[in-house]
Formats: C-alpha cells, sequence, structure tokens
DNA sequence: TAATTGACTTCGC
DNA sequence: GGCGAAGCCAATT
C-alpha cells in the first residue's frame, strides 16, 4: 500500500476480516471503514489490491452482483465457488445467506 | 491545487 | 434484461 492512508488501511482491514465462504458488498466495507457513501473509493482501492492477505474476490457488488475483478471476473467467480459460494449468471447465489455481517462473524 | 478516474449505487426509460 | 444519467468519495495524474 503506497499511501498508508486512514481509510484505505480501514477499507483493508475489514475486506481482511472477511471469512471464507462469505461476500461483503462494497458499500458493506464502506460502512464498516466508517464511510459509508465511500462505495466508490473502495472499489478504487481494491483496483490496487497488491495484497494476498486481502481476500478481494470476497468484496462483490450490491445485489449479489459479481462486479469486477481486474478485468477477470471469471477468476473471480472461480474464486469464490472454490470457498463455497455459488454464482450463476454474474450474481451470486444466496447472496443474502453468504453475505457476511459483522455481528455474524 | 485542480481535474480526472473508477472493481459503485440507484433510479428511470 | 439492458442502457443511460446523476450522485458521492478517495486515489491518482
Amino acid at each position: 500500500v503506497g499511501t498508508p492512508d486512514s481509510f484505505s488501511r480501514r477499507v483493508l482491514s475489514v475486506v481482511r476480516r472477511i471469512p471464507p465462504g462469505r461476500v461483503a458488498t462494497y458499500g458493506d466495507v464502506a460502512r464498516l471503514a466508517g464511510r459509508p457513501r465511500a462505495f466508490r473509493a473502495v472499489g478504487n482501492i481494491m483496483r490496487d489490491c497488491s495484497r494476498p492477505e486481502v481476500p478481494c474476490h470476497r468484496v462483490v457488488a450490491a445485489g449479489g452482483r459479481i462486479g469486477g475483478y481486474g478485468g477477470s471476473e471469471g477468476l473471480k467467480r472461480s474464486l469464490l465457488a472454490a470457498e463455497g459460494v455459488s454464482v450463476v449468471a454474474r450474481r451470486v447465489r444466496g447472496f443474502d445467506l453468504v453475505r457476511w455481517r459483522p455481528e455474524s462473524k
């Protein structure tokens, strides 16, 4: 992370806390990071995602849509599928069930 | 410092 | 279901 800003670090921190088999939306991550309306900036930070310890692939768009992944959505789908998250037609199946919640740990 | 850029979201057609 | 426009935020140029 070339720019150790508070926000970016918080975002990465949140994403890192997402357990396997669960996913979070950009909005959720932004909210947990303290900026509920910064989902766009979150995406910006994720794009940089040069950290193996940060499961950026577990961050999906609202409504259970896959979103993007450095141009390879297919890879993201594979990674999610490998963790037990079924993706159909660019959408997460049982999105409400796999969506990560801080309290659900 | 100002302008531009997105892995976004939501609403309308 | 797909396409477009407006709104919001941080990072980058």
